[in-house]
RNA sequence: GGCCUGAUGGCGGAGCGGUUACGCACCGGAUUGCAAAUCCGUGAAGCCCGGUUCGACUCCGGGUCAGGCCUCCA
C-alpha cells in the first residue's frame, strides 16, 4: 500500500518514501508547557497519532521514531513562575504532566520521545556555533543572530521572498539586526530568568533553535516527516529549515531538513479564532469532563485534516452520537468472538491518501452495519473483528461497549439501576405492565433508558448526565 | 499589500467528468406490552458568472463570501 501525503514544501500529494524503512523518523511540534492544552492545540495531537499508527501499521512498530517536544524554556513559563515564586521545572512539570493526561484521555499514544529544552542545551548551543561558524548567523550585544541573506533559499516552505518581507515590515528593527527578518537564536535573560551558559554570554535560546537542534541531536537529519499546525509554517518552520542546514556544511536543498512537511488546519468556533480575548477558549482538561475523549477525538477526525474543521456543541452531539451506534453494535454481539484479523483494506486505503479520515470513518460504518446485518456466525466474526481492527488504527473503539454506555454512572447509582430494573424485569414476567411503566418512568428520571430485549434488560446512561 | 485555505443536502462531511458516499437528524414501514436498539425504505446537495465537454458538483478562467498566516499562537 502506498502512502501519499500532501507536503508543504511541494504543495503538492506525494508518494510517501522513508529514507530507511526500518528506522522512520516523524517529528511534531509540541506545547509549551506553561498552562492547558485547548482543543485547537489537541488537532495536531489527534492526527498525527492516526499517521503515528499508520506508519507503526505500514513499517512495524519498531520502526517509527516519533518525537514530539516539550518546550519548558519560555517568557510565559518564566512569567507564571514568577508570579507563583517557584523554579520553572515546577511549572514544566505540573503541565507537561496534566497535557499526557489529557492528550492520553484523546487516545493518542505517547511519542518515542519527548525532548525538552532544558536537557538538550548542549545540542542547541552546539548547533549555534555551528551556525555561526559556518557564517550564517551573528552574534551582537548578548545576542546571536541568523542572518537571513545568508541563507538563499529562505521563504521557500512558505512562499515568501525576503525582499516581500522587508518590504512588509512591520515590526521596529531591534538595534542589534542587521536586517529585519533576522531571528534570535541566542539572547541575553533577563534579571530574574534562568541563565545557561553559552560562548556569547548567558541567557538562552530563541524560540526556533530548540526544535531544529534537538531534532537534530535525537533523531538526526534530515527527517522524514515533520508536522504541526498550519501557522507554524512561518515563522518557526520556515526558520528550522534554515538553521538546521545552515548548521551543516553542505547544504543544498530544503528536503534535506525534513523530507515531507504536513501542516494540519485550524479549528474554528463560529467562524472565529479562539483566542483567550474572545473567552472562547475550550481546554481539553474542561471538554473531558463533560465528554468522552473518545468523543472528542472522533469529533477531531470528522473532517479532513487539512482543512478548517469548525467546533461547535452540535460536532460533538453528532460525534457522540455515532459512536453511541458503533458501540451498540458491539454492546449487541459482546458474545461473538474476535480473532487476529488484518486492517481492512477499505481503512487502510483510505488512511494512505493523505490520511482522509472521513472516509476511513464510513468505512468504519460499513463495517459496522455488516456486523449488524450479517445472516451467520463466520461473517458477524469477520465484521466484528474488522471493525475493532479499523477502529484501532485510528484509536477508537477499544472501549468496553458496556462502559461506554454506563461509565458515568458510579458504584451506588449502578447499584439503585440494577435493583429497579430486576424488579421491573419481574413486573414484565408478571406482566404487571404499569407497574413495568412506573419503573421505567422513575429509571427516566435518574437519566437512564432501558432497553429490553428478549433475554432480559440493558441500560445506559443518557447523554448530559 | 503579500502568501495560503475553504465554499456540497436540515447539520457534519468524502469521493468522483456520466451510476447510492458515509454519519447525525427527519419521515414512512417492519419489529416491540410500551420504549429503545435494529432492519427495510423515502426525501434532501453542490456560492455566482462564463468556458471546455456529448455530458461538470467534479476540469479551466473570473467574481463573491468566509477564515488563517505575515507579531506569541496548533
Amino acid at each position: 500500500m502506498k502512502l501519499q501525503i500532501h507536503d508543504t514544501l511541494r504543495r503538492d500529494k506525494v508518494e510517501f518514501v522513508p529514507q530507511n524503512p526500518e528506522r522512520v523518523t516523524l517529528y511534531v511540534c509540541g506545547p509549551t508547557v506553561y498552562s492547558y492544552a485547548h482543543i485547537g492545540n489537541a488537532r495536531p495531537v489527534v492526527v498525527f497519532d492516526v499517521l503515528f499508527r499508520l506508519l507503526r501499521e505500514i513499517y512495524g512498530e519498531d520502526h517509527v521514531i516519533y518525537a514530539r517536544n516539550i518546550t519548558d524554556v519560555d517568557d510565559k513559563i518564566n512569567k507564571a513562575a514568577m508570579e507563583q515564586g517557584v523554579e520553572i521545572d515546577v511549572i514544566t512539570n505540573h503541565f507537561a504532566d496534566i497535557y499526557n493526561e489529557d492528550m492520553a484521555t484523546l487516545g493518542a499514544l505517547r511519542p518515542s520521545m519527548e525532548p525538552r529544552v532544558t536537557r538538550n542545551m548542549d545540542a542547541i548551543v552546539a548547533q549555534i556555533a555551528a551556525i555561526v561558524a559556518n557564517g550564517h548567523a551573528y552574534a551582537e550585544q548578548g545576542h546571536v543572530l541568523f542572518d537571513v541573506e545568508s541563507f538563499k533559499t529562505y521563504g521557500a516552505l512558505s512562499r515568501r521572498s525576503v525582499d516581500d518581507m522587508i518590504a512588509g515590515a512591520r515590526v521596529e528593527v531591534a538595534p542589534y539586526k542587521r536586517n529585519a527578518q533576522d531571528f534570535v537564536l541566542w539572547k541575553p535573560s533577563k534579571p530574574g530568568e534562568p541563565v545557561w551558559d553559552s560562548p556569547w554570554g548567558g541567557g538562552r535560546p530563541g524560540w526556533h533553535i530548540e526544535c531544529s537542534a534537538m531534532i537534530e541531536a535525537n533523531l538526526g537529519l534530515p527527517i522524514d516527516i515533520h508536522g504541526g499546525g498550519h501557522d507554524l509554517i512561518f515563522p518557526h518552520h520556515e526558520n528550522e529549515i534554515a538553521q538546521g542546514l545552515c548548521a551543516q556544511h553542505a547544504h543544498g536543498h530544503d528536503s534535506e531538513y525534513a523530507r515531507y512537511w504536513m501542516h494540519n488546519g485550524f479549528l474554528d468556533f463560529g467562524s472565529e479564532k479562539m483566542s483567550k480575548s474572545l473567552g472562547n477558549v475550550k481546554l481539553v482538561h474542561d471538554l473531558i469532563k463533560e465528554t468522552p475523549g473518545e468523543a472528542l477525538r472522533l469529533a477531531l477526525l470528522s473532517g479532513h485534516y487539512r482543512g478548517p474543521l469548525e467546533w461547535t456543541p452540535e460536532l460533538v452531539t453528532q460525534s457522540r452520537a455515532r459512536l453511541d451506534g458503533f458501540y451498540g453494535a458491539l454492546r449487541r454481539f459482546a458474545a461473538v468472538p474476535v480473532r487476529d484479523e488484518a486492517v481492512p483494506p477499505a481503512i487502510l486505503e483510505a488512511l494512505c491518501d493523505d490520511l482522509n479520515t472521513p472516509r476511513a470513518l464510513a468505512e468504519l460504518s460499513a463495517l459496522a452495519k455488516a456486523l449488524e446485518t450479517a445472516s451467520d456466525d463466520e461473517a458477524r466474526m469477520t465484521a466484528k473483528s474488522q471493525l475493532l481492527a479499523g477502529g484501532a488504527l485510528l484509536g477508537l473503539l477499544q472501549g468496553d461497549a458496556e462502559a461506554w454506555f454506563k461509565g458515568g454512572a458510579d458504584e451506588d447509582l449502578t447499584a439503585k439501576i440494577d435493583a429497579l430494573i430486576a424488579e421491573r424485569i419481574a413486573a414484565r414476567a408478571a406482566k404487571n405492565w404499569p407497574e413495568a411503566d412506573r419503573i421505567r418512568k422513575a429509571l427516566d428520571e435518574l437519566g437512564v433508558e432501558v432497553m429490553d430485549s428478549a433475554t432480559g434488560a440493558t441500560w445506559k446512561l443518557k447523554a448530559g448526565v
